[in-house]
Order: C-alpha cells, then structure tokens, then sequence
DNA sequence: TATTATTCAGATAATAAATGTCCGAATAAT
DNA sequence: ATTATTCGGACATTTATTATCTGAATAATA
C-alpha cells in the first residue's frame, strides 16, 4: 500500500506554482530543477495535473504551467486523484461467491461486509485530504519558514517565470 | 495506491476461523480451498497473521491454524499491517531539501506540511480500521445473511475442522 | 523409540505495476 | 512560412506484488 512518488512532487510542484506572481507561469524543467528531480518524470506528473484540470498549459516558446484555479479551492486529494487515480486500493474480488459455501450473486447485492468496512476507512482518508487545500499548505509554510527562506524563494520566482501567453490551451 | 490481494484473503480466512467450534482449527490447504484460492499463496498470508500474533499454528498431523484472541481485540487494521506492514503509504523524500532554494537540515526539525498532512489522513484511515473488530464483522454477518447460509458454513466447518492438539506452537 | 505421514515456514521464480526515458505533435515568436 | 521551444503520449527499466516450490518441524503410529 504506497502512495506513488509522483504524488510528492506534484503536491510540491502545485505548492510552487501557488507562489508565482499573476499571469506568470513556469515550465516543466524549472519545476523540476527546483526540487532537483528527474524532468522527463516530473512533467508526466504535470500532464497528469493538466488532465485533471488543476494545472493550466501553454505550449511552444515561453510556454509554462500554472494553476488553472485558486489555491483554496484545490485539496490535496485531488492532487492525489489526478496522479494516483481514485480507484479503491481495497479490491473485492467476491471471493465469497467462490467455494464449497459460495454465495449466489442474488444474495450479493449487498456489499461484502469486509469491502464495506474498507470502503468507509479510504472514505475517513479521502474527506481528510479532501478538507487540506494548496492554500492552506502555502499559509503553514509562510507562518513556520524563516524569512529568508521565503525570500529566496521569490527571488527564484522572480527570475524563472515567465509571462504566458493568454492563449493558454486545455 | 493498492491494498494487497493478500489482505482480502487474510480477512475472509480469519473471520472463517472466528466461526470455528472451540478447540479445533483448519489447516492452510483448507482454509484456501474453502474461497477457491491458490493454496500456496493463502499459506502465505496465514504466516504473516501468526507472525503478527492473531493466529496460532499447530503443525504436523491434524495441525492447523486457530485465532490466538478473541475475535473482539482482532481489527481489520491488525490484519492489514500484518500482511501489507505497517509503513506509512505517503513516503516523504525531503525534497525540499533539495534544488536552489533547499531548506538546511536544521531547519527541518519539524516534519514538512505536506508530509504532516498525509500523515494525518492515514492516521484517520488506521483509526477507522482498526474501530472494526472480527467480532463486528461476524456480527453483520449472521444478521444479513439467508439462515441456509449459515448453516451450510456450520457444516462445513463440522466437517473440515479438525481438534488440534494444545501444543500448540508460537 | 524409530519411522512416516502430514503440516507449516522460509527461500525461490513469474507477473504486474511503478518509475524513468525518449521522440513526435503542437504552439508561438521571428 | 520557418524555426526554436515546449508539452504530450509512447517506449524501456526497475521495483513490488503475486504465485510457486522445496526443506524444516511436529505428531501420530508401529
């Protein structure tokens, strides 16, 4: 039961774009040189973000990514749910229709009992990641950093983004 | 994100074993025949219940496995970590640590949000696990299911189950 | 008490999924 | 219209899951 690696980056890739100053955006490589990652699969993580509509895309020269909404109203499930997907990890394969005492489907419009249980603790799991959004993220990082930090942080923004096109595409 | 296959089995094995009668146990081979499942591959994740101390073995002739408690201080969380682990399924690589803007160590004493924020989503799918009891999935059981049904079980088990003897290994 | 049948337990292959990489399609600036 | 730049999906590689097999341990029987 792991929770893939794509869904870090993209939660801090999101976190970095919440920081970009109005109508600018930055590209794939920059978001993953920023955090020193692979590119080619950082930017699959994007496409994916893209899909899922939380990132917007303009492409060719002085393209870029930025988030297609306001931070509040992006939670960290979603994020999940577009990198991850958002099918149950508990599986029911029915095994209690198989065997010497197997049920019938008729009696089988019920839920399992066991799946149901799994079913309402990724529920529990999936409403808590659902109630954190980017923006509160960026609040926590802004109160806990030191000012430096957060400088340094802007001053890199403030070199790598670049003004997108209105154009944005997707 | 996927919950091992081996989960679901080990579930339906270990509320089987809660319908034994007193003092008798069914051996692996039963057990996965009993769901129609690959004998080897059950065998597998009834070993990892008794490693984690919910069931007990016998082995040799008219060996088998039985649960090591009762059935209200066995969760489905218990069963979960035993055969899945118990690692957490958000795995933080510190990235933030890393690229132009890396945070130095000494500013990491506190875990990073977004890590902190996985956590907590995961805590709240434990909890919700581990509030269900074998004993309450047994309960749901016997009151949604046909009486035909139950019987048929009881008779298997009369049937397949045999007395174990008391020295019982582990 | 030695033997044998039976069972569990850890080590070993086959398969699927996650991870990482590459090249073509699309866009915008020149 | 051309060219430089960027994203997007198709292609290898590595890791984890799934499944199997052989040996170790136990208890019944002679």
């Amino acid at each position: 039961m792991q929770i893939s690696k794509g869904v870090e980056w993209a939660v801090h890739a999101a976190s970095l774009l919440n920081g970009l100053p109005a109508g600018r955006g930055l590209k794939a490589e920059a978001l993953a040189r920023y955090h020193d990652v692979p590119a080619a699969y950082m930017a699959k993580q994007l496409q994916a973000l893209s899909k899922a509509g939380i990132t917007k895309t303009s492409r060719g020269a002085h393209g870029g990514y930025r988030l297609a909404k306001p931070a509040d109203q992006i939670s960290l499930w979603d994020i999940t749910a577009a990198v991850d997907g958002n099918s149950p990890a508990f599986r029911c394969t029915e095994i209690r229709q198989n065997g010497p005492c197997a049920l019938k489907s008729d009696d089988c419009k019920r839920p399992c009992q066991i799946a149901a249980a799994f079913a309402s603790a990724e529920l529990a799991f999936r409403d808590n990641l659902a109630s954190i959004s980017l923006a509160d993220i960026a609040g926590q990082v802004v109160n806990e950093s030191e000012p430096e930090h957060l400088f340094a942080i802007v001053n890199w923004l403030n070199a790598e983004a670049e003004p997108l096109s209105d154009k944005s595409s997707l």
